[in-house]
DNA sequence: AAGTGGTCTAGACCACTTT
DNA sequence: AAGTGGTCTAGACCACTTT
């Protein structure tokens, strides 16, 4: 009576929280395909599909013949599940994450955001201003516009703290399929920008211009993000199979 | 009596073909999973497998109940199958890669190399300088410190044209399973750089600081290269299942 | 020789989208 | 209603590593 029915997504959400938790810990050895059939009485099948998903994060490494085991590096990467969400690039760099709503408004694109984001120059959007803190010290300030004519219902109020996807899925209806970034080097010369982020006019710094989008192609946001990389490194890994 | 063994690298290299010719234009939508079952002959378990990499890597996009779709953006990214490979990068972004050998040399492991690549100290290092061009445009100087003890054979010869991970695999007989990158903004300030990427000082670049691994979680390789974006703009895309 | 992950089959049913 | 990808099973044999 108290069955559990994504087992698929059970599985995996159990070995996650496994690794994280260091019941597995790094460099160590996980239980065989054929233990966690048994374990979670599911079939080979289920367990390889939900191993593969981690391998691909670069999360676990399989040997053919020696075993599956836990990424022993995985502690010194802070991008892993990727860059969608700045509070939990924080979390993982061992920081308490704040995010300030600095202004969201209601302007007309301009005409390369309209190219952007597949709209007519002069159509509506809504602009969020955001400044990321990892420990009190804002070190991200991010920029994201998103169409207007996305926000279906009529609320009056959007919470500009909430993640990037969620404030989608809750504002618009809209889960994001995929992004494309461009990552290009910058430094700190407008006032707003060095007084929000606190940092010495001329500090180098890391540009993101990002959109993102929907399972159907259309862009959902576009937003550019100026990133203190003294702060926070960027660190990513990427893995191979 | 002309059979292909390797099924699964047969079906995913025909599938990539075919996206990479555009025989599947950008946007469009591949044979359904039966069909490609019936086109090469194989279980559905084995299409998914590769349909499920492709996918990971952004290349396709499925959609329950609606097909699966060649990514409409693929061409607007350059960084596909990740930075592993900077010849391929400049390949996909269009253009004509050299790779010029500047330096090989070999010396001992400074302290902060010898803590990165585990070594003791003073333990002997070979160390690549190489410089990527594309279409005749320098903007890649990267350095390549690689353990003295990886080379088991006595090769007289070493090719530092080659991609790092063919020279590993080559020289080291050692297969790289992932890499952690470190990327933070820079500019041109020494005069090697300046001369050999060819820009003013003061130029705004990008650094990677990455460290090559192996399955086995022993890091083969330290580097450090420096990007010009003015030259080619560094495109991630990133997918969420 | 025993154990491990990799490939592969031939099904079944479900969730979701399109027609 | 028909078609599509998602989940899932219960096997089989292979390639590779460890003992």
């Amino acid at each position: 009576m108290n069955q559990i029915k994504a087992t698929i997504e059970h599985v995996e959400g159990t070995l996650r929280e496994r690794i994280q938790q260091r019941a597995y810990g790094p460099g160590e050895q996980l239980p065989t395909e054929l233990a966690l059939t048994a374990e979670f009485g599911v079939s080979r099948a289920t367990i390889r599909t939900v191993l593969t998903r981690l391998a691909s994060e670069g999360l676990i490494i399989r040997r053919q013949g020696a075993g599956t085991y836990v990424n022993q590096r995985v502690g010194e990467v802070n991008t892993l599940g990727g860059l969608l969400d700045y509070g939990r690039l924080i979390t993982e760099s061992g920081y308490q994450p704040t995010i300030q709503s600095i202004s969201m408004l209601q302007r007309e694109a301009t005409e390369a955001e309209a190219e952007l984001l597949n709209l007519a120059p002069g159509e509506p959007v809504m602009v969020l201003v955001r400044l990321f803190l990892a420990d009190e010290r804002p070190f991200i300030l991010a920029t994201n516009v998103i169409p207007q004519a996305l926000f279906s219902s009529n609320d009056d109020f959007y919470d500009g703290r909430l993640p990037l996807h969620l404030f989608l899925q809750q504002y618009c209806q809209q889960t994001i399929a995929y992004a494309i970034y461009e990552i290009s080097p910058t430094q700190a010369d407008d006032a707003k920008t060095i007084q929000l982020l606190n940092c010495p006019p001329g500090q180098q710094l890391l540009q993101f211009a990002t959109t993102f989008y929907n399972q159907a192609d259309r862009p959902l946001v576009w937003g550019h993000s100026t990133y203190d990389d003294s702060v926070v490194k960027l660190r990513f890994m990427q893995s191979w199979v």
